[in-house]
DNA sequence: GGCTCTCCTTACCGACCGGTAAGGAGATAC
DNA sequence: GTATCTCCTTACCGGTCGGTAAGGAGAGCC
């Protein structure tokens, strides 16, 4: 009954909207009622196409996690140093979140709140997203007599340095005002990039 | 009516519950008859002393901010060249920040949320802490000739780096087990000291 | 005794939540 | 024509939300 594969098309269409949504309020804030409706479609046609909403919920985050791997595969096939990987990979990763705050939000959100749905036994999506960071950061000369967990350490700050700043957005704005913001917006990339380079060829 | 000042020390034991209940959960997620049943009152004697729930978040969010300005009037009396300093409160930081996961998690919701409760114009209290975090950075040597905004970059690198992982406690746990987390959670600090001092002293 | 105040109770309210039940519209198959 | 399928509708359900109304208990004051 609950439609196998719908059209798939418009499948991909509900979720992108559902995405919007469980970004900006969260899973528990988001209703599936306000989804329909900005869908124009009717609750209840959105409970036919995904049974229940944990399910819509899962697509969601299935889709933003292919986005993340996409990305890294962006990294590590073209030419350069590993240290130029990693830098690149970083300012893209900065470039990406700050076009796409969305998927920051609803990582970050899904961070938040997993342990209260921890039953219902997501796998966590990003886990090979991270691992395959920290092989990048251990083929840097500096790193590569680390340990797994020094060089996963690096990692998850250098993720947070980026992340932090895109989920701050609109405060930020609200905070420095829209110029304020610009300028340090501006000043970034570049400072992330003297980041990661003066760790990485320490 | 809404009881003026209460009697102050029970006030206090209120909000610190209710710190408990909106971390973890979130305002919206936060209910205020669950905050009311884990304190042993009912849901109107909670009324009762703020009036309404963003009254009460408001206190919940004036605590968790005075804090941090404490953290950082430690930091900045001591002994110590700038860039000691810098370090020394960026490791302290990510101690207390794992000692006590509510306030960063309380923290990054309001990031994440405050967008939707804008009309009730919150001033947004961690400005002044940003600003003394930004002074702190431009007085190190190698960021004197900094701008504004580049300083405030690099403040808003590090403070991601650790925000981060603190939030990320339960979700690691549960992907790399107690034992996996705790290795992780040991090499952080002296990752963090590592990339502080590779940068401030560059 | 009587008055007033704080503190907290029970009893509600309308709105919204996720989810279910049942069935109609329309295309396809035979 | 009839049966069967997907897709979507209207009509509900029980439960929870933040907030209001009204009043009782008890202490302090006179």
């Amino acid at each position: 009954m609950p439609s196998e594969e719908s059209s798939l098309a418009t499948r991909a269409h509900l979720v992108e909207v559902a995405l919007d949504a469980f970004a900006e309020r969260g899973f528990h804030g988001a209703s599936l009622a306000a989804i329909a409706r900005e869908l124009d479609i009717t609750k209840q046609a959105l409970l036919h196409h995904f049974g229940r909403k944990e399910k819509l919920y899962g697509e969601v985050l299935q889709r933003v996690s292919s986005r993340y791997e996409a990305l890294i595969d962006g990294a590590e096939e073209g030419p350069g140093a590993p240290e130029e990987k990693l830098e690149r990979f970083l300012v893209t990763l900065h470039h990406e979140a700050m076009d796409h705050t969305r998927e920051s939000r609803l990582l970050v959100r899904e961070l938040l709140d997993n342990r209260r749905r921890a039953e219902r036994a997501e796998r966590w999506y990003l886990e090979g997203f991270l691992s395959r960071l920290v092989a990048m950061v251990r083929r840097t000369a500096a790193w590569r007599d680390a340990t797994d967990a020094e060089a996963f350490a690096l990692v998850y700050q250098l993720l947070g340095a980026v992340t932090y700043f895109s989920i701050s957005v609109p405060t930020l704005t609200r905070m420095y005002g829209a110029d304020g913001f610009e300028a340090r917006r501006e000043a970034f990339p570049s400072v992330l990039a003297a980041l990661t380079r003066s760790i990485s060829s320490a």
